[in-house]
DNA sequence: GGGAGAGACGTTTTT
DNA sequence: CGTCTCTCCC
């Protein structure tokens, strides 16, 4: 295939694919045919000559590099198979790795899982304000301390943030573990201090998909790669949806003025998306007022009008039971369960209705975030997994004496840590000194106490191992009938069954991966159940937007706002909402017309609501009253009259 | 250091 | 409504 089969040199991605200005950013709306573009780039780049590996294609989530990828390997094209797609954290560890960067600050990449943050909080909440405020910290640290999009990365802003930063080193170094998010701050300011490092000028194309999504600090790792680069970004702002890590709209709005003279680019032509839906997403999104550049995108006739409905239902059960009953239905009248998608912002809508699919035998998958560890016993025994293979694993050691106690014993164990780095040994081995009367410590008994139950159970399990192999370890820790452990022994078993003596570190290691790196099915053959955050990048013939009342899409804006903080959060709200309805995709010469479904319901039990943290309208006798999302009657006129489920 | 009781909050993502 | 967090007190 040559780049331009097929192109009208007259078409926008004509032009994305041809450009050679060594800056370029093109606006794609949702559905315009963005990957086909750059694919297309890609092509003209790879039949110029230019060497695959000095192409990087970047994305922010793992689904759309994968995505990228494969898309870019599936060319033909000779030398795409020798192309990444990376994201932009996996880029950085290499880098960081490649150079020792982290082994000459004494790092050790060992990453920490979201549980494992509990005793970090813990042992840093007293000297910095507290949990709430310290998870802030963390967040704006990981953006290397640019919070907003014209703040410079990487320049500490407040004395408070310093010493903040200088604990956060010295606990995750004592701990021997990282944050995945730091390797974009310390890639940042290892590319920023080092102007002749090989890996600036080591790429001479760029391509970032999805480039709303990135923070300050990581539009600032990217503009320090692209010394000897042209760089072609594609986003749009009005999917810009990641406010919680200081990812801005602003960020591709303005970077125009920082790459003068480059190309503007934009795609318009829904080529996803039934009509009606194209006209129902112009309608919402024509809300936000903070829209500098207003757009609209372009509906596709041939695509006809869809399959739009609004269902009403009398009460949240009524309402998981109508999305079960219409996927059943669905499912009974031949749709394949891989053209089925639901997105449900809470775990309290998506998952009930993810068990009553489970239960009717239709293939269902939730892509909720480490499920598997959810339960503290789950996270117990995969602490003492890891401790098992390895007893200097420092960080579920301390997440092992810290368990049952409010605030994990950190006035003990600052103890500990103290003795232990003024006699350069590690906290397993101060504990065990302790422990066995070589040493004292004042105020450590609870934190020995628990000790000795830690190490009593790890000699049982080594002795286990010794005896039955990390079969018998597993069918131990992880029982048969444990509900909390469940998804964690189906997960070694089958990781198990071809190799069941693998060696235990093998084992962990893979254990790992599959909980924080599950595989992307490329065949999809599961009705799909997930966020409306996740959902960004797929599309699906059948796509539903279950819980649209008020307090949860939009969900309650935090409080103590001002006027402009709080709209800006109701807009990203609209934009996720904006992105979820433009999931629906139609294929008329498929049969498939483009179904987009959105359910609510006027009442739900009113734990169910306070539990997810959804403000009802009105409460009567243990019932919370929910009213319709403002988003439904913003689609305007575009969208049909809503009916009962 | 740890327990009792009052008060706040509940989501979304990245190897 | 639960769970977590914070403060106060022993």
């Amino acid at each position: 295939m040559a780049w331009s089969d097929a192109l009208d040199p007259q078409s926008p991605a004509f032009g994305i694919a041809a450009s050679a200005n060594a800056r370029v950013r093109v606006i794609a709306g949702p559905g315009t045919g963005k990957s086909f573009a750059m694919k297309r780039r890609v092509a003209r780049l790879l039949e110029e000559g230019v060497e695959p590996a000095s192409i990087l294609a970047v994305t922010f989530t793992r689904v759309a590099a994968e995505d990228l990828h494969r898309e870019l390997v599936g060319m033909g094209v000779p030398g795409c198979e020798a192309l990444n797609g990376v994201t932009i954290h996996s880029l950085a560890l290499r880098i960081l790795m490649r150079n020792h960067v982290l082994g000459a600050t004494g790092r050790i990449p060992r990453p920490l899982n979201d549980f494992e943050l509990k005793p970090l909080e813990a042992d840093l909440a007293d000297a910095h304000g507290g949990v709430r405020e310290l998870r802030k910290k963390i967040k704006a640290f990981e953006a290397a301390w640019a919070r907003l999009q014209q703040d410079e990365p990487g320049y500490v802003q407040h004395p408070d943030d310093l010493a903040f930063e200088r604990d956060l080193y010295g606990w995750l170094i004592f701990h021997r573990a990282m944050l995945i998010g730091e390797v974009i701050p310390q890639l940042y300011s290892y590319l920023h201090a080092n102007p002749l490092a090989q890996e600036r000028s080591e790429f001479r194309h760029i391509l970032v998909d999805e480039f709303q999504d990135l923070n300050r600090a990581e539009q600032g790792v990217i503009a320090l790669l692209s010394d000897a680069a042209d760089v072609c970004i594609v986003g749009d702002d009005d999917q810009s949806i990641y406010s919680f890590k200081h990812a801005h709209p602003e960020g591709i709005r303005s970077w125009l003025a920082t790459n003068a003279g480059a190309d503007d680019l934009t795609l318009d032509d829904c080529r996803r998306c039934p009509t009606q839906v194209v006209a129902m997403a112009n309608a919402l999104i024509a809300s936000n007022v903070n829209r500098p550049i207003p757009r609209a995108l372009t509906p596709l006739a041939a695509n006809g009008g869809g399959d739009v409905r609004i269902l009403q239902y009398a009460t949240l059960d009524d309402e998981v039971v109508g999305v079960t009953n219409l996927i059943s239905g669905m499912v009974a009248g031949g749709i394949p369960p891989g053209d089925i998608l639901v997105l449900a912002q809470r775990g309290v809508i998506g998952t009930p209705i993810y068990e009553a699919l489970h239960a009717r035998n239709i293939p269902v998958r939730s892509y909720y975030a480490e499920a598997e560890l959810n339960a503290q016993n789950a996270q117990e025994r995969f602490a003492y997994l890891k401790l098992l293979v390895d007893r200097e694993d420092r960080v579920a050691l301390r997440w092992l004496v810290g368990l049952n106690s409010a605030n994990w014993r950190c006035r003990g164990y600052r103890r500990l840590r103290g003795y232990a780095d003024g006699q350069a040994i590690s906290p397993w081995q101060a504990l065990c000194a302790i422990a066995d009367g070589q040493a004292q410590v004042a105020h450590t008994g609870a934190l020995v106490e628990r000790f000795r139950v830690i190490r009593a159970e790890l000699d049982r399990l080594g002795t286990l191992h010794a005896d039955v192999g990390v079969l018998g370890v597993v069918d131990d820790l992880f029982p048969e009938g444990d509900d909390g452990v469940r998804d964690l022994r189906a997960l070694s078993l089958s990781l198990l069954e071809n190799d069941a003596g693998m060696m235990p570190e093998d084992f962990l290691t893979r254990l790992s991966d599959a909980i924080t790196k599950p595989e992307i099915p490329s065949e999809i053959e599961d009705v799909r159940i997930m966020s409306l955050h996740k959902s960004k990048g797929l599309s699906a013939p059948v796509t539903i937007i279950a819980g649209c009342i008020e307090g949860l899409l939009p969900k309650q804006p935090r409080d103590g706002l001002s006027a402009a903080e709080t709209l800006a959060e109701i807009e990203e709200q609209r934009r996720l909402f904006y992105v979820g309805i433009s999931r629906v995709k139609s294929s008329p010469a498929a049969g498939k017309p483009g179904t987009l479904i959105l359910t609510n319901s006027r009442m739900m039990p009113l734990a169910t609501a306070m539990g997810a943290g959804i403000a009802p309208a009105q409460v009567n006798y243990g019932d919370a009253h929910m009213i319709t999302s403002r988003f439904i009657r913003e689609m305007g006129a575009a969208a049909p009259a809503p009916v009962p489920g």
